[in-house]
DNA sequence: ACGCTGCGAGACGCCTACGTTTCGCTGTGA
DNA sequence: TCACAGCGAAACGTAGGCGTCTCGCAGCGT
């Protein structure tokens, strides 16, 4: 994961990162499918070469920029398992309303859906959210404060689904606050 | 809505339907970013002048052929108010499983992050079948067989949310019974 | 200080899409 | 029956991306 730098040449790390920034700007702004190398290297200011000199084609420069987006989720630890799901919630309420993430999503569902390697990533990078969500439910269940006879697997779909629901179907605005409401109207209420 | 039929040339007629057909499924196969007024031609075995002397461009092209998605959807009227959600909760399984319209769902996002009248139509065309749910769940309140205080629209969107989650961000497989399991999830149990 | 190497720029031949035009051909409607 | 209109095919010049190559420059490590 980790590597001891191996020396390399600060212009090829400062031309990979600009080119890279660009590809997922370039992909969020204009999809995968009108994305060019050329309009890449416009946009990062760079000769066409220079990725071609590191990358062999589109694909390959996409798999790589979508790595850059990967970044750890630290997962709530404070208060009750509600408490912490609602939170958990919450980021992800925040995330898909700004994040490079985000403005990436239709582009990056789309490029999914012609490209294996893409859609492995995507179901990957999800999968690596979802995970943390089931955790804290599993969590829940064991310490008694949520139903035994929970599935929570599809308890975290249920909780996560409507948020992607509005960022992608209906584009209806959301705030924060609907992360409670969904926990409320989903999470059997704690005698209050 | 509908016409009386102004004597259109039925080589017209003709033209135009094999062209919107092409479009559908080169949108669906390559995406908006990708697909061309030559890839469309070439799909409909048309001469692209004709689709010139019949649109402006891919736009005007791609916004006609989305119409012919519109189909006015049933709702089930049989059973009790939970059955009948059930019912429509079914349906959504299966159009997001096979029909054309799933298939071009991933390019359909993605030309709504590009073009407002391809996202005003999207969001138009989820927001019909999602009135068709809220109806239900007000009808069921209004019935006593749902809690008063249950929020028709958040609850739509719980129960719909999870399908679309599964089908564009984490490619699980899913079958006519999670329609069931969701509304089991959500709604509360009837005394059984 | 200096050889090396990654760089931006841009030219290259090739290919494909653009949107328009022309050409016979054939089905249509009177 | 026949004038007409829509058709497929193909060619047009233009534009732009492809992937490769060659420059001269400037920042790099020794």
């Amino acid at each position: 994961m980790n590597d001891i730098p191996p020396e390399v040449d600060p212009r090829v790390e400062r031309s990979r990162r600009v080119i890279l920034e660009a590809t997922l700007d370039e992909l969020g702004e204009i999809g995968y499918g009108a994305m060019t190398i050329e309009s890449v290297a416009r946009r990062a200011g760079v000769g066409k070469a220079t990725i071609y000199r590191h990358w062999q084609g589109k694909l390959d420069l996409l798999r790589d920029a979508l790595e850059t987006l990967k970044r750890p989720i630290p997962p709530p630890t404070e208060g009750s398992a509600r408490e912490r799901i609602v939170a958990l919630l919450e980021a992800l309420v925040e995330a898909l309303g700004e994040s490079r993430w985000s403005k990436c999503m239709p582009a990056l569902i789309d490029a999914a859906a012609r490209d294996e390697t893409v859609q492995r990533f995507h179901h990957q990078f999800v999968g690596a959210r979802r995970k943390i969500m089931v955790d804290l439910l599993v969590e829940g269940i064991a310490a008694g404060e949520l139903p035994a006879d929970l599935d929570p697997v599809l308890t975290s779909e249920v909780l996560a689904g409507p948020i992607f629901y509005r960022r992608l179907m209906t584009g209806e605005p959301f705030g924060r606050s609907v992360a409670r409401q969904i926990v409320d109207l989903v999470l059997p209420t704690p005698i209050s």
